[in-house]
DNA sequence: AGGTATTATGATAACGTTATCATATCAATG
DNA sequence: CATTGATATGATAACGTTATCATAATACCT
């Protein structure tokens, strides 16, 4: 493969100003200009970006880090990360960890091996096992979704206990007395929050004793079986709260299995929305999160970071929710 | 940041001897070995993948471009690429094409410069107008889902013909006899191939006369447009054939708006399933194709070219679809 | 004309690693 | 004991680019 020498040769230059053109830095005439670019041309020259990052430092690639791009909320976001780096330069590592640290921990030491310039990481746990890899290294990191501990960062994430919050809130106001809440994992920011900001809205509603919760997973079997836990809770709820999108799924069906109609039977909101594009006819009450708008945010936060060299504090930027109703939620509940 | 020359002068040994450590290659004596390692640890040591890239001309980093992740078929299929290359040790990147050409080529020419170490390609074109990067290059590709002109490449994609087939011999057994087939963007290999196995079914039926054919794009307006023509037409059909889940989906939001019920007042078949985690209650009879396993194979194909010095001939590997029958399709056609 | 700033180009070294070749030690073999 | 093969380590150069510093040529000013 040609290499810029072969291009300097071919041109009759020093390689430092073939790579002045191709960089389009410091001066170069005109006329010269020219005879590289033909050079360039007619020896198919491709710069090898290893050796250019190896020097200049910049490898002009981002690594966006979550838990599981088949959910659709991530994927989502991942496409709004992969617009905005490509927008500015940048290409997109992507890496799967399935809320598994130690897979988390493998892959963001092979990043910082590859020396992406920065990282967009969805942390698998609250209380990160793996901040200490980010200690006294430069390369950037934004945290999208979650919380996370000991990790200096910039964070963007939606508002889930403003979410959480407005459900309760207009479950409460239809009425609902016995409700039950299905949460994601325990240690996950973000499924904590979503119980907080719910429980927030029952508590205020008086109907916080009657609370039916279940802990489970952002799957959609956990989904199915705090569902079956749920119904035989006696008396049974009326409505339920479903943490994310996969739990929700799955509480459907399981009702669906039981015979039990939503909402005339019971009532059912919850967070995560699909996108329009997936679903025939869009049915779930939920708290849809600006999931492409995460990911945009994230890669400005951490460009914006690469830009300035003096060490700006950090930022976090949470984006609000938008409160969808529809059928799911029923009406007013006329039965008690 | 801690380099191998630093390691090699604070475990009192060569570069080279640090080195063959970190690959475990070579002869290294236990002794030396172990300083060498507590070296790495004190020193809190990360390779440099840059400077071995460089060198060793091997980056471990794979990529895929395809039209669009938010797509749950390619979505599922670059969970499967990702999976099997992490597996393999080798990381990912990902690029999204939107079906356009252009990006596509500024992607292929920017990957080529990351020197990856092979590309996944879902070609944006039957007839590639971006064969050209790859002539006299090492790089090697594996084109998936489609057929591609010009390159030369493993490929591994569904079966578009026989599912195709499969699903009009399914309406046609039921007893329908105007048809119509809503078909993606004319230049795409998975589209043409996917008209004509429906034809052929059509055909074989000896229903092809009254076959309505209306071209589009993989998009769910494009869905909602084709329907609406179709309904037009006098007689109108009695069943659907869509190219794409999207298409589907969009065909359904359609038919829903004019008030016709799916399957007793027209019947639908669809290309692509969706994932069963996203999908609450599944009701389209559909042609699957194995997205993830196509993934899998895709980077094991690339693999075993790389592994292989010697220019093995390529390979093309067609996965059949499963036939999928749910309610959409409906029972035998009573009414003519 | 002399001095200064701007434009233009290059020489050299460095980024961090590994391929290649060379050499030294050691144990085993007949 | 000389020979062989395995084990162990290192010196050197190279991968392809750009940061840094140096120098030359030209334009601009008083």
């Amino acid at each position: 493969m040609a290499t810029i020498i072969d291009l300097a040769t071919k041109a009759g230059v020093a390689p430092i100003t073939v790579s002045r053109v191709i960089n389009n830095s410091g001066y170069v005439r005109e006329d010269v200009r020219k005879r590289v670019q033909q050079a360039i041309e007619e020896l198919d020259y491709v710069p090898n970006a290893l050796a250019r990052g190896l020097r200049s430092k910049r490898t002009f690639t981002l690594s966006l880090v979550l838990t599981d791009i088949t959910n659709p909320f991530f994927t989502t976001m991942a496409r709004g990360v992969e617009d905005a780096a490509s927008a500015n330069g940048y290409m997109l590592l992507v890496c799967n960890t399935d809320e598994r640290e130690d897979k988390e921990r493998m892959y963001l030491r092979l990043l910082l091996q590859k020396r992406a310039d920065g990282i967009l990481l969805v942390p698998s746990r609250k209380r990160s096992g793996n901040a200490d890899l980010f200690r006294n290294r430069h390369t950037p990191v934004v945290i999208l979704d979650r919380r996370v501990e000991g990790i200096s960062a910039d964070v963007v994430r939606g508002d889930s206990v403003q979410g959480a919050y407005q459900l309760g809130v207009l479950l409460a106001g239809l009425g609902h007395k016995r409700v039950a809440m299905l949460t994601g994992p325990s240690g996950v920011s973000s499924s904590e929050d979503r119980e907080i900001g719910f429980r927030k809205a029952m508590k205020e509603a008086g109907i916080e004793s009657t609370l039916l919760v279940y802990n489970g997973n952002f799957v959609q079997e956990s989904g199915m079986e705090m569902t079956n836990k749920a119904l035989q809770a006696s008396p049974s709820p009326t409505a339920i709260f479903a943490a994310n999108n996969f739990i929700a799924i799955g509480a459907l069906k399981a009702l669906q299995a039981k015979g039990l109609r939503v909402p005339e039977d019971i009532a059912m909101v919850a967070f995560d929305d699909l996108p329009e594009s997936m679903v025939t006819f869009p049915f779930l009450t939920v708290a849809a999160q600006p999931a492409y708008d995460i990911g945009v945010q994230g890669v400005r936060l951490l460009l914006e970071r690469l830009e300035s060299e003096e060490p700006t504090s950090f930022r976090e930027v949470i984006l609000p929710n938008e409160l969808i109703v529809r059928k799911s939620s029923g009406g007013a509940v006329k039965y008690q």
